[in-house]
DNA sequence: CTTGACCTTCCCGTAACTGGAACCCCTATC
DNA sequence: GATAGGGGTTCCAGTTACGGGAAGGTCAAG
């Protein structure tokens, strides 16, 4: 299967395909042509990948979770250790959003937002 | 003042600083030796980049809020809709992650995260 | 006179791709 | 047989907002 029938049943961009296999993620074979082949085990791996990047693991967080999936002497414990850290970050980045947006909700309520050249917001980052 | 001592005063890094010139929102002097010299205006700009970018502004954000601080013909309401904008595009971000969140906190509570291989996580991931 | 702490420029690397150029392959049609 | 199109291929550059580090100039102190 060539990479734009592979990229369409699994969801991902045939660039990011391209750049999955340059960095090792995926070895799909190669035709007589060039073209690469892309076998079930190879789009299953992509599905893999696709589904661990929608979930907002890094591309060396997939690189090791893919290496678990495939890894029948795992232990769970690796998994969850690797899910929970990144819950962990989310979370700190959820808290750091929510801080701004709070500072940032008051600065735009307070701002008349008219004709006028007075702006709460500029002077809060005025000093 | 060198950059080091202006560094200290207004909270970034020299290099983010010397970005920052680069990429001419800033623009000090220089002394007899090449140095930069930054002035009070100067000092006050950068405090200025600093406060907006730790509220999440882009820089491009950061080189308009710049110009109309400076602008006395300004109208708030430019102001306003350029924060508003973030506001939203924050908002979009914390939905985006609290969704993940939900979902990675629902797969890190169902994975028993022993030494025996089954896992949840990974057969989420797996499909 | 040297040491150490500054400063300068310049270039590379980051994350995870995306866009584009230049070129090859395959099929269909005129 | 030439051509047009819609694949595919590689490689290079750009993205965001800097950070690291090299090579070298400057300055005050001991």
């Amino acid at each position: 299967m060539n990479i734009g029938e592979a990229a369409k049943l699994v969801g991902l961009p045939p660039k990011t395909i391209r750049y999955y296999e340059e960095i090792a993620l995926v070895t799909p074979g190669r035709d007589a042509n060039g073209y690469r082949a892309f076998s079930e085990p190879d789009l299953h791996k992509l599905r893999f990948l696709a589904r661990a990047r929608a979930l907002g693991f890094s591309i060396e967080d997939c690189r090791v979770l893919l290496a678990l999936y495939e890894d029948d002497t795992r232990e769970s414990a690796q998994v969850r250790a690797i899910a929970q850290e990144h819950l962990a970050r989310i979370d700190e980045k959820i808290a750091g959003l929510k801080a701004l947006r709070g500072t940032l909700a008051h600065l735009v309520s307070a701002c008349a937002g008219d004709d006028r050249p007075d702006c709460p917001i500029l002077d809060d980052l005025g000093g």
